[in-house]
DNA sequence: TTGAAAGCGCTAACAA
DNA sequence: TTGTTAGCGCTTTCAA
């Protein structure tokens, strides 16, 4: 069906090796043999082998992305922003991106080490990092080439492109502080992810650099999901002494926050104040538009792409861990702190 | 670094054919032979190499999807929960899933010219189908294994699945016909997307078969994203007679109406109505939830792969075509119409 | 400027 | 039960 070299070899009457090399460009083939070549390639639609060349170079030109997740179904904007990043990016550069999911565990280990033994492909994109990331180890140790998406406790010293998170949420929290907000509550994510970990820091540390005190009451923890924003901003909503302000560690639970505000009644950006983080599309057309942490989700996904190609083809990379500073984008969904509103006892 | 079948051939005295054979567990091996060669292969970390094994089996135990968008960045969560059924049932059965996106065009079918002819891929998955597909008569001509999730306007005879979309937007109109509603506005999609029209058609013949005037000044068409929904539906709603409920394409748009009509003021499913298609997960989370159409897209991604890999190995398809009948998810962005609101004249 | 030969790692037909 | 041989399609020495 599709063309080989040998059937162009025979049409043009030269060895395969020839045909190989005028198709690769040298300059050690005629300029005749060169054209004849390359036309009858065309006609031929002549298109390699990827098989063939991968196994004599040693090379996939595939990267892969194995995004955890719990649960078969995954449907965060975030991740299909990221996924047009890293693959637009990948195609520019020749290189096919291979995506799959997988739950964080044990299976999760063995799918990396299948692909890195069976030179399935060139490198990884590790994204949602966590505090020991046991992805980061076993890729290290094979010395297999790679770059996270965010951070891990210990610092490895590897490849990474993240954002400041913790600055992040400090915009927001002293956005709300301004606004004169003194009960401010956090939907946290969970602890064992890098970006969580920052984003919490950055809402305590930022409150108690305000002389603010921290309740833990008010801080909880849910799985980034809009379900999960909810019912979680539900729960807060319905205790006696409410937040004036909601500050969740994502878009989505932000959104969901707000449908939990709006369904008691409350007219978010007045009654309460919520916040998000990442600025996904929907984000700036929900109502009230939310208020948010900009982080150029697309733009990280070409550097991370463009960190891993250099990686793999060995080349320098000018800066091997970057950090990218997000912006606040107020909207709607923040407004002045109600005058006294249940401060007091209780 | 990883180990070949010969290392594993040297280290247990065998040839590389008996490794080879022993690890596929082909009977004509000695049950001690097998035994050795498997507890080597397992202790040297063996995993064939891929490139190798497509080269000699002349496939690739890859699928791919090139997801049709324009622009960069695409970020529609019907989109992820897609990939998830088709990642996870290709995993199932050891396949690979490649995704790329890419505008339509002369340079989409370049693409797929190239992976077919470079037996990259051993099949692809198409989605959102248009009236006349030329990815379809592509894939066709070169005989090459596809699935598309959607029809096509010639009905060519080939295998898709999809959802009865006519119906399930007659499910829609007459739920809000029921509820007494006689100015009924559509959020059309593009009519090159198979789709688009057979919501369309749904739209228009429910009305007619109700005795309704179909007012064309109500039917307008965007891109199925939430912020031409929101423009779109404040456009319809800024004029002197607007609609009393909008029929929106997909639930982005139709969630870009609700915040389109909350900016104005009106509560959704008091003041206006406002439905989607898709139930996709903010479907179910938004203030307040919006009725919607189910399509399980989790489910047809899952059911497309299965369909497409048996396909490729050869084996019968029972049913060559498939078309799921969703149902109407009714919840509180529709109510009854107001009482009189401006019909007569205007 | 060209071609013969080897080899990437695997599978399979055939022979022993 | 095992091994020899050939070959998938390509690139790359090396020699002519």
């Amino acid at each position: 069906m599709s063309a080989t070299l040998k059937e162009i070899a025979q049409r043009v009457g030269r060895s395969v090796t020839t045909v190989s090399r005028a198709l690769a460009g040298y300059d050690d083939v005629s300029e005749e043999t060169r054209t004849l070549v390359r036309q009858v390639a065309q006609e031929m639609g002549y298109e390699p082998n990827i098989a063939a060349r991968q196994l004599q170079k040693q090379r996939s030109d595939t990267l892969a992305i194995i995004v955890p997740t719990f649960g078969p179904r995954f449907s965060d904007p975030f991740f299909s922003e990221l996924l047009a990043g890293l693959g637009n990016e990948a195609a520019r550069h020749g290189f096919d991106l291979l995506v799959s999911t997988r739950p964080p565990g044990d299976d999760e280990q063995a799918t990396y080490l299948k692909n890195i033994r069976s030179r399935r492909v060139d490198g990884f994109i590790i994204v949602r990092t966590r505090a020991r990331d046991p992805r980061i180890e076993l890729l290290q140790q094979h010395r297999f080439p790679f770059v996270a998406f965010g951070r891990t406790e210990n610092e490895l010293n590897y490849p990474y492109v993240d954002e400041d998170s913790e600055h992040g949420i400090r915009l927001v929290v002293e956005h709300l502080v301004q606004l004169g907000h003194t009960r401010l509550a956090c939907l946290a994510a969970p602890p064992e992810l890098m970006f969580a970990r920052y984003r919490l820091r950055g809402f305590t540390e930022t409150l108690q650099r305000h002389g603010m005190a921290v309740d833990p009451s008010l801080i909880v923890t849910g799985d980034l999901t809009q379900r999960q924003g909810r019912e979680l901003a539900g729960q807060l909503l319905d205790r006696p002494n409410p937040p004036t302000a909601i500050v969740a560690s994502n878009d989505l639970m932000a959104l969901g926050a707000m449908s939990a505000a709006q369904e008691r009644g409350l007219t978010v950006g007045r009654d309460i104040s919520i916040t998000g983080f990442d600025d996904i599309p929907p984000a700036e057309h929900a109502h009230p538009p939310l208020t948010t942490v900009n982080q150029p989700v697309y733009k990280i996904g070409t550097v991370v792409c463009q960190m891993l190609i250099k990686l793999i083809l060995g080349q320098e990379i000018e800066q091997q861990q970057i950090i990218m500073q997000p912006s606040l984008v107020i909207r709607q969904s923040t407004g002045p702190a109600k005058p006294s509103e249940g401060r007091s006892d209780q």
